[in-house]
DNA sequence: CATGAATGAGCATTCATTCAT
DNA sequence: GATGAATGAATGCTCATTCAT
């Protein structure tokens, strides 16, 4: 399926983009600089993609993928059975990860985010992924909620952890990312306890 | 002392990048616009700003705060005296001017951020905020938490709400915000709830 | 190799330079002039000149490089044996070119320097030039003299021409440059007298 | 004569642009900063000068004159009596300010030059530049020469010995300065020796 | 498919100069 | 005389995009 020459030039442009993203952001990267990483002529740039955002959204869809598909992997391979657990343990992967690589969090820019996800998730063949699925829908958190609401509290929270790792690494605001985790995962904890039957939200009269 | 002349041809400035920043986006203005609007002389412009950016700093500063300060004297106009649920009508109060100004909030483009008020706070004058401050470190959440906890996990919670709201309101991912609403409430109400002596959250061993 | 077409338009850029800075000076001529005569885009310059400067060295050692070449040609059509005579005379031709033209020595403002040719001279292949060194370092000045001294000397007396000429031509100082050959060439002829067994230099104590 | 508090602002506006000149070149600063590093406001610099190249050569005049007077004075002290061995004196001493103060050199920027001293030398009351003048035209090498040949060859040895000065130390061309002195003062000597009746100088047929 | 020379609209920024106070 | 806020013309330079080869 494509041409294998063509995808081989591809990920080459994508691999030199994403270098020079790191090194000099996004904006200070030029479409030259690009191509002469990649080492190709200026016009071959415009077969592959459209413009610097499309590389971009592109590049910032491969990592969130394997950023997450790496945490998944790494929750199965933890052993762990408690819901809780296993969900703290995923996040805490992904804030690993990105303590470890501050400047991959600074290049995705606040666009980590679970949504972006979405339909690789619902195309994806990864088993891991798939278990991980699997292991959402199955949780005792599902008690009292829809499948829909869900996955809109798994979303809910991980913006919750991506913006607060933006903030605490990039930002260095309010406080380390270390010492923003167990508050972090204490209102995980909290949101995933199983609904009891409580008062509907108050929203504004 | 500094001169009121001077003052008022800055927020001139403001106003005149305000206006342009959400009609054509920050990356589709330029400071020739801006003069334009405000009738100054383009040199005039860098008497009071270093470049595009520095304009545009200022004026998040200024629409953040003026967004808490309102939502603030909401809260306090309402009449509740639940913690949760004044927390909880606080973050409505965010949402519903988001979602009434979306343009506003793609101008913010995800830098409205509690911490960035951090100093605001500390040295606003403001007898509203001052007493929304008092209002939280009284409050029974704080029951088990210390008071830099008790912030730390204030933040949190607002990224929680801002995040979702840009990705829901300018993204439209993954639902409506009123459909957000009570997923959102939720955990806010599960994580005030007063700690209760649960184990520590558990890490990546 | 190199690009023949590309070649051309560089010598286009520079025509036009040429042109332009002898008309309305290097200072008063602004890229965009240079551009809009040589009939190509703005862009275009940046493709083969880093600035004006850079233009501006380019164009000082092409016409520095062709008047020597034809003092040089001059000298050696010009049947003189004398030593002293031929110097003389390959210094009046410089003079005389520079009278004739005094906007190409304003241009030039006091970077015409027989330096500044150093590395053309030396990997010339211009036979002219080639003869005309050989026929300094043949001649009987040489006497008393290292190989590199005479070159300084000739050096020395190059600048004394170049300098003389420009204050001469250009601000009329001290007196026409008719009236200053003279003397010029009274101190070429005398310092080019055979160095007699005479007393070293004396400096400052 | 003339307002005393004038002048002694305007010598600050002088020390503040010679200051600038020699840390940012002439290009490099800016009215702004000149007025700024002299504490005055915009509008006084118009006051004293017309514009920067006004104020420029205010300073190459100041400049120059200070070193010529410098080295008149040494000439005197030195206690030398042969008319060559003065002059050539004179030249070292010159070379040797330049020498140390290259910056200053730089700033000259080849206007360090005789004639420009003309008027001043015409004016003069400094009764050391008026004994100098003196010694010039009592001197040996009157012998043979109008007074106007006189001035004019000294003239043209200053004018070798500046702009050699300049290639030698600011561009460090053919070879150092100490290298060069040598061959500058074998010239200054042998154009110095009195005329002997020779033949005339042959130009150009 | 690939190239890379050419394009040119577009923009930020500077700074000498003025003039009302 | 002194000030300094305001001016705005002027310019160098970038870089995404195209298209003939």
């Amino acid at each position: 399926m494509g041409n294998p020459r063509k995808e081989v030039k591809r990920q080459n442009l994508m691999d030199s983009a994403y270098t020079l993203f790191l090194e000099k952001g996004t904006l200070g990267t030029t479409i030259s600089d690009i191509v002469q990483r990649a080492d190709v002529a200026k016009g071959t740039f415009y077969l592959y993609f459209k413009d610097k955002d499309d590389i971009f959204h592109a590049l910032v869809e491969r990592i969130s993928a394997r950023v997450v598909s790496d945490a998944a992997r790494a929750v199965q391979e933890s052993g762990l059975t408690d819901f809780s657990a296993r969900v703290i343990f995923f996040a805490d992967c992904i804030i690993e990860y990105f303590k470890t690589s501050p400047t991959v969090l600074r290049l995705l820019d606040r666009h980590f985010s679970w949504p972006r996800l979405e339909h690789q998730l619902a195309t994806t063949t990864d088993p891991v992924v798939l278990s991980l699925i699997r292991n959402v829908l199955d949780s005792p958190a599902m008690q009292g909620r829809t499948e829909q609401e869900m996955w809109h509290l798994v979303f809910v929270l991980t913006e919750m952890v991506g913006a607060t790792c933006y903030s605490s690494i990039i930002e260095m605001r309010p406080a380390p990312i270390d010492e923003m985790k167990p508050i972090l995962y204490n209102v995980i904890r909290a949101a995933l306890r199983p609904q009891s039957a409580e008062q509907a939200p108050t929203a504004r009269p």
